[in-house]
DNA sequence: TTATACCCTACTAATTTGGTAGGAATAATA
DNA sequence: TATTATTCCTACCAAATTAGTAGGGTATAA
């Protein structure tokens, strides 16, 4: 499951997106728009900030801005981000990677693979999940 | 990820699944041979049994035994019974339906699309991870 | 110079995770 | 029938994680 931080990034992020000619957008505005509190989120986008993910702008006017295209920013970035690794397993991760303490045999441990293949193929599908994907199938669905 | 009880119960059932001539296998040894806490082992099992994916035998020389083929019981199953929804939305999942509080219209919400995507693809593979698999996987990556 | 923003450091309550402890009930066997 | 090996049941607990809140400090545009 997606933890409430990393949903609340990336419908920030969307928002953000949607709004590129209003730009940069305040956190306060985000967060009523959003549905999101106000110091929680302020947190989040600082987070996103430092991972450079997001630029900001201090002082009166200021707020956040996409730092990248639309097409560059996806949802595997984000969720690595706030809820760390992607995989089923930790050691089939590339950058968590850690042995699980129980395993008796890492190289011919059967579930290992399935994970491996599960993780393959989520990735591929997150990376998919640009900003630009996420409103065009929004735009979709509305019709 | 999952949690350590799905990986425990997981090598559980693949450990009496590998040693089914020998039935009914007390919970001491399949935690002394597969490296789980007794204690923590035990109230897994009892978990399992409850949902009848294992059957127990009381008393001297009783234990536990598969209740169903190897090709019956899958990683799906396990996954659910011990860590609950497969999705990466609570809005998306079949048994464990929850709505998402901050979301503002669920039908034209792009991550949901998403997530059901990538939730589909991977119960796929979680129910073709049937103990039959995992442990002819073992055996081609030992060779 | 003042109002509006982001920035930074703490703190915290509730929940989940990963166990442990102790004994009761049951069944096989000597 | 006593012993022993086993599951079954109830209760407890410490550490980590999650989802926030509180209270200012700091930069900047008008």
């Amino acid at each position: 499951m997606l933890s409430k931080k990393t949903k609340y990034a990336i419908n920030a992020l969307v928002y953000i997106a949607k709004n590129k000619h209003e730009q940069p957008i305040s956190v306060s505005k985000i967060s009523e728009e959003q549905n999101i509190p106000l110091k929680f989120l302020e947190s989040i986008l600082t987070e996103l900030k430092n991972a450079r993910i997001l630029n900001s702008k201090k002082g009166k006017y200021g707020g956040y801005s996409l730092n990248g295209t639309t097409e560059e920013i996806h949802m595997a970035q984000v969720l690595r981000l706030f809820d760390g690794a992607i995989a089923l397993l930790p050691c089939v991760t590339y950058r968590f990677y850690e042995r699980c303490e129980e395993c008796i045999d890492e190289e011919t441990c059967g579930i290992r693979q399935i994970a491996m293949e599960i993780r393959n193929e989520t990735v591929k599908r997150l990376k998919a999940a640009t900003l630009e994907d996420i409103i065009e199938r929004e735009k979709i669905l509305k019709k």
